[in-house]
DNA sequence: AGAACCGCCTGCTTGC
DNA sequence: TGCAAGCAGGCGGTTC
């Protein structure tokens, strides 16, 4: 499933295949997603990723929004080929975006104004001392918090496991018994397994593909996410797996205290 | 107000 | 083998 550093990989492929370029058609295959319409003529000026919504911000002020969602993926395609479960089309004179989403919760919006914020991605304008002053106080599971978009946007499941194990942080701490050093420690680890996971181009663990269809690699370099009773690469303790409200934890009951 | 839970979706895996 | 149940989970909305 596309988290930040999945869309990122997108974000950089689409700026450089599409910007500068006019639309020359768009098409909705799903009755659940809006019609956009007057879209021809209409040019890429930027994309811009918030979060892990994908903007394309178009010649006349008005932005594309892409939120991939669960199975979402986006595919360049310049031959006439058609796969299963494509969504939406948007056409350029050279090729074509598809939209490629089988369980259908991805969505894509005309917008006029460009309101999602940057204060809340970590790669981009991430305000700790905002962030600690609203949100140190909570009494929610650390990895719940970093899974809330509204707090910390683009981490998904995997990510959020994956940062709390590089942390040394037990899953279970409440965000309101974090000390400041333990904050610390996590920021820094979340940018750097942001960035050395956008160097790998995600994380192909399913079906995650980028824009040409490539898988990424960061599967590989995975410490726990769907590693349940493999040995951890630190310390030899068998990885647990624990549902956190419906979702899968993964983690190292010894290295993560 | 804040925490917890629900619903949207459908292909794939698991169990009987 | 076949079919049903269970699972994957981001996130906005609803409920407690």
């Amino acid at each position: 499933m596309p988290e930040m550093p999945e869309v990122e990989t997108l974000c950089r492929q689409l700026r450089n295949k599409i910007c500068q370029k006019k639309i020359t058609g768009c098409r909705m295959d799903d009755a659940k997603l809006p019609a956009m319409k007057n879209l021809e003529g209409k040019e890429v000026i930027a994309v811009e990723r918030r979060g892990k919504t994908i903007c394309l911000s178009l010649d006349d002020e008005s932005f594309i929004k892409i939120h991939l969602r669960m199975s979402g993926r986006l595919l360049w395609v310049e031959e006439a080929i058609k796969p299963k479960y494509v969504r939406w089309t948007l056409r350029f004179s050279d090729g074509k975006i598809l939209l490629i989403d089988p369980r259908r919760f991805a969505t894509v919006n005309l917008q006029k104004t460009n309101r999602e914020s940057l204060k809340n991605d970590l790669m981009a304008g991430f305000d700790e001392k905002r962030f600690l002053e609203s949100q140190a106080k909570r009494k929610v599971n650390i990895k719940t918090l970093m899974m809330d978009p509204k707090a910390m946007a683009g981490i998904g499941n995997i990510y959020a496991c994956e940062i709390l194990h590089r942390s040394k942080i037990s899953p279970f701490r409440k965000a309101d018994a974090l000390t400041p050093s333990e904050w610390r420690c996590l920021f820094k680890n979340a940018k750097i397994i942001m960035k050395e996971a956008i160097e790998k181009r995600g994380t192909s663990i399913s079906d995650w593909r980028d824009l040409y269809g490539r898988k990424g690699e960061y599967q590989d370099e995975l410490q726990v996410y769907g590693r349940e009773a493999m040995p951890c690469r630190i310390c030899g303790e068998n990885i647990v797996r624990v549902k956190q409200g419906s979702r899968s934890t993964y983690y190292c009951p010894c290295c993560q205290k």
